[in-house]
DNA sequence: GCCGTTTTCGGCCCGACTGTTTTCAGTCG
């Protein structure tokens, strides 16, 4: 059996369903692909696990006989053949002509068919010549804004983390506050959604008067470029090249615009699919039975009227929130209160920029009660790595301290290096003394997935060992996780008594969404983490709460939320 | 291609904006 994972599947169903399109298939036919490859990338464990199993793939949303089979297909040869057939037609090149902003499935097909069009190189050639224009459907103004794209295709941002987007965020909502005749603004969208990543901004308001809210919104002196203006919505692009949406809406619409552009589109499809099933209509401006509005004032009352209680922002991806809901199962999510302390600090006795006693101060006034110093133990690399006669030492000075800190607890730990062989750098000896023991991989990241998994589960053996430091090697940009099988690993955490991390350094967020999720259905607690280095990093709690909300975690699914001589308790492993 | 309080066929979410049309298709979210 190959080791394709999840996601190598939902790619190549992405592109069975990119080319179906240009080929013009049924666009229901299309969308199950889509939701299919939606499905295995939020399944949380391996599809060839559950045929490992016996278990049958049909019982997943959206997967029939057909795309189960071209699952199995796509695991035991890596291919499937329906999708080298479809390339007969449809040549693979195209799917890039999709990402154009104004290309669609049609525009690309028209492309193709009559101008013979199959990739970037030919499409900017067929528009300098003045060509694409010729097209039925086509013009001068869509063939010059092909190659303006073409143009800046080479510097766009995709994605960009969300707390470089909070400012823009925060300052675009203060300013349209300011204009006269708003009501409220909200920045709906992913960012609402509580994403890491931002694409683009989602900004709803509601106000008296249309005319002057869209005129000084296209104004705003950090736009750079309008790129759409009608009566309810304009689109901007920031000089930071941040897009910007907004949508004005009558005040009675607020609760229905806000959920309709809170998103996902996932999770909208099937809200809207319940309407129906109720014999109502869902928008953006209400809820409607025939023509008379039943709800959408409130959230609330949208949710209500197709027979959900409220489902919180971070949980609407549709994977699972609906029918969480419909069976009154939706976890009560942690909330940043529910934090009583932090596992993972460092100082200026290893890479840290603060002194224990910093460290300690910040750390209560982040709300904390206690408060772990992990600085660095390490073979390499990094300064003054930690040794057992500078923990002693350190030891020593935190006993000094807590005896004259009110109000705050430090714990004695250290963030030992694994080894490539699973091993750590700090005999067990040494970690013994110490109340918390944080192993974590900071070399060898590009390890095959079996040789990374033993890796790590060779280090949890270790009895002194409490957490599991940023499990999946998430590193932004550079790294998005290293070849590992995370199932395996939270399986082997469970049997050793053995905790994770979330670690909640913006580049890191690590564990990441669906492992949260796992972790949490596979019964080991997560140590939500900052990872500080700084007095300022307590701040990163914020987002690594935000992130434990999207992976389901409720405030009980979290190690760092006992009060302290609970923790002690748990800290003591018995195996 | 999936799915079932309209169950094994006949549906499948809904509206705004643009550019190219001359009443609307395509794209986007």
């Amino acid at each position: 059996m190959l080791r394709l994972s999840n996601d190598d599947v939902a790619r190549l169903f992405e592109e069975i369903a990119d080319l179906l399109e240009i080929d013009d298939a049924s666009p229901f036919r299309v969308r199950a692909y889509r939701t299919a490859a939606s499905t295995l990338r939020g399944l949380g464990r391996e599809a060839r696990d559950m045929v490992a199993a016996g278990e049958p793939l049909t019982d997943l949303p959206g997967i029939g006989k057909d795309l189960a089979g071209k699952i199995t297909e796509a695991l035991s040869t890596g291919r499937i053949d329906a999708l080298e057939t479809l390339h007969r037609d449809v040549p693979p090149s195209l799917e890039a002509l999709l990402r154009i902003p104004g290309l669609g499935p049609k525009r690309v097909r028209a492309l193709y068919q009559q101008l013979g069009v199959e990739n970037l190189d030919d499409l900017r050639a067929a528009a300098a010549a003045g060509r694409v224009r010729s097209l039925h459907g086509f013009g001068k103004k869509t063939e010059q804004r092909v190659l303006d794209q073409l143009a800046a295709q080479r510097e766009k941002k995709h994605r960009i983390p969300r707390h470089e987007a909070t400012p823009q965020a925060r300052d675009l909502e203060r300013r349209l506050r300011d204009i006269p005749g708003v009501e409220q603004v909200v920045i709906a969208g992913s960012f609402r959604r509580g994403r890491d990543t931002v694409g683009d901004l989602d900004v709803l308001v509601t106000a008296a008067s249309t005319d002057l809210v869209m005129a000084r919104f296209t104004g705003l002196p950090a736009v750079l470029e309008v790129t759409a203006r009608g009566t309810t919505r304009a689109s901007v692009l920031l000089r930071s090249g941040l897009q910007v949406d907004l949508r004005l809406v009558p005040p009675e619409s607020f609760g229905a615009a806000l959920h309709y552009f809170t998103g996902s589109k996932a999770h909208n499809v099937r809200v809207r699919r319940l309407g129906q099933q109720h014999g109502l209509k869902v928008n953006e401006y209400g809820v409607f039975r025939g023509g008379e509005r039943v709800a959408g004032d409130t959230e609330e009352s949208v949710f209500s009227a197709v027979g959900l209680p409220f489902i919180t922002p971070e949980l609407r991806e549709d994977q699972g929130e609906i029918e969480a809901a419909q069976q009154n199962r939706l976890p009560r999510l942690i909330e940043r209160g529910d934090l009583r302390g932090d596992l993972h600090a460092h100082t200026t006795a290893s890479d840290g920029r603060a002194s224990l006693r910093a460290m300690a101060e910040a750390a209560r006034a982040a709300g904390l009660e206690y408060l772990a110093i992990t600085d660095h133990a390490a073979d390499q690399g990094g300064p003054r790595p930690m040794d057992a006669r500078r923990l002693r030492e350190q030891g020593e000075a935190i006993d000094r301290l807590n005896e004259e800190l009110h109000g705050i607890t430090l714990l004695k730990g250290v963030e030992v290096d694994i080894r490539e062989d699973g091993s750590l750098v700090l005999p067990e000896t040494v970690l013994a003394r110490l109340d918390v023991v944080i192993a974590s991989v900071h070399n060898a990241t590009s390890l095959p997935r079996r040789q990374q998994t033993e890796r790590l589960m060779r280090a949890m053996d270790h009895p002194s060992v409490t957490l599991l430091g940023h499990p999946g090697g998430r590193f932004r940009p550079e790294r998005e996780g290293y070849a590992v099988d995370m199932e395996r690993v939270l399986r082997h955490a469970r049997e050793c008594g053995c905790f994770v991390e979330l670690d909640s350094q913006p580049r890191r967020l690590d564990l990441n969404e669906t492992y949260c999720r796992l972790a949490r259905e596979r019964g080991v607690l997560v140590a939500i983490d900052s990872d500080s280095h700084d007095r300022r990093d307590f701040a990163n709690l914020d987002g690594g709460v935000l992130h434990a909300r999207r992976g389901w975690l409720e405030a009980v699914d979290v190690l760092n939320t006992r009060p302290l001589h609970e923790l002690r308790r748990l800290l003591r492993r018995t195996h």
